[in-house]
DNA sequence: GACAACTGAATCATGTGTGTCTCACTTACG
DNA sequence: CGTAAGTGAGACACACATGATTCAGTTGTC
């Protein structure tokens, strides 16, 4: 159900439809003007049939949003955004969000009207999440910047940059597992650090420091 | 010569190639895909009028950058990026590009590798000012980061997000010179305090405090 | 295994943008 | 003022993406 509700369609046509969808993310992620043609190449099909599974190419982008926006909304979840401490909750959601603009590198950059620069704002119901971890970090301490909407606009264009920020800045491969984990660390750290510092009260990164380790404290006090 | 290279054309000739510029900016700034026909009749020319004085599109495109690049360089000059105190830089060469960028909305927009954002980096020689300016700021004690390329890229996407904050953010109006002015200055404050304490050692923005006034020591010593 | 569903390949229609060309006209400039 | 340069309007060729349609062959499913 991951893939935009797909009725009483037999086997292999909810696989073609799965296959363009994840050709149409590769093709258009290297140029978003590409032709129906290039993707229905990229999925191994006919031209034909992706005229068949989506009726215009207008239907093909919104089932991709529509697509992502389901798994989003579905990951986000765990995170608790309303009860988790909210350093947590910046943490994971940073982490899940990151990882799903690495896996769905086009459709990122599609919020309709470019309010945000390429963030997977845009839904209303994710932009509703945000204000509340927002409001939560900033309720906490964590954030003192007056105006909430540039905190989260701040926040929306670190994301962006640190998902674009060659992997050479980390000095590791991206083949292996293991290296992709340590890259999404050590971005979800500094793009973290980063805002903290951007928007908080708090003097973050002075040399070899973990922030996160300042600001937060969870379960049973420590001795 | 700010428009590219005037040979020996006659007057009406160099009018229409500005017109078609200016025009181009607006329409492209709204549609980038934007076609020619739809940029001259903004232009209040025929369509074979613009074919004449770019030989393509992509030349027009080319001639567009090219123009910003030029006027972009001759008043970075002013800024004297190497001996001016480096916050001074920072905040002056932040205010010519927010201007330039208010002005000319659709070039920035057109970094050929999107390698950064939205932001007028791409040649090289302004890349090259930036790093200096980066470099100042560190040694200066401003910036404590260890990347140095991350700050740039902290810089240009804040500079791009501040670049399409709504104007209702500030409460004014765009028509009047003077609530433009005042704009920019806003933005530009919100931008440098925003960038100082992402990057740097210092803490920025406690409630009504000008962060730059900290900063900044110029002439001679204050009793 | 039989039938329905799905696909591939090929064709056609349509729309749209680009770029060229011509010709009557207007405008700049010596 | 006269000539050369520039423009507007229209026609034309061309490329290319989108979308519909047809039909023979393949594949899922009951």
């Amino acid at each position: 159900m991951t893939a935009t509700e797909q009725g009483g369609l037999r086997a292999d046509a909810r696989r073609s439809t799965a296959r363009i969808l994840e050709a149409a993310q590769k093709v258009l992620a290297e140029d978003p003007s590409a032709s129906l043609e290039r993707i229905a190449e990229a999925a191994g099909l006919a031209r034909a049939t992706v005229h068949r599974r989506f009726a215009s190419r207008q239907a093909l982008l919104d089932a991709l949003v529509q697509d992502l926006t389901d798994r989003y909304l579905s990951i986000i979840k765990e995170v608790r955004v309303r009860t988790a401490p909210p350093l947590i909750v910046l943490h994971r959601a940073t982490e899940i969000t990151l990882r799903l603009k690495y896996s769905h590198p086009f459709v990122t950059s599609l919020t309709p009207t470019h309010e945000s620069p390429g963030a997977p704002a845009s839904h209303p119901r994710i932009v509703e999440e945000l204000e509340v971890l927002f409001s939560r970090l900033h309720a906490a301490g964590h954030i003192t910047t007056p105006d909430p909407a540039w905190g989260r606009r701040v926040y929306l264009a670190l994301l962006n940059e640190i998902h674009h920020l060659p992997a050479t800045s980390f000095s590791l491969s991206l083949d292996d597992d293991a290296d992709v984990d340590d890259q999404v660390d050590a971005r979800v750290t500094l793009l973290i650090t980063t805002l903290l510092g951007a928007l908080g009260g708090t003097t973050p990164h002075r040399e070899g420091e973990a922030p996160l380790d300042r600001h937060i404290r969870i379960g049973p006090a420590q001795p």
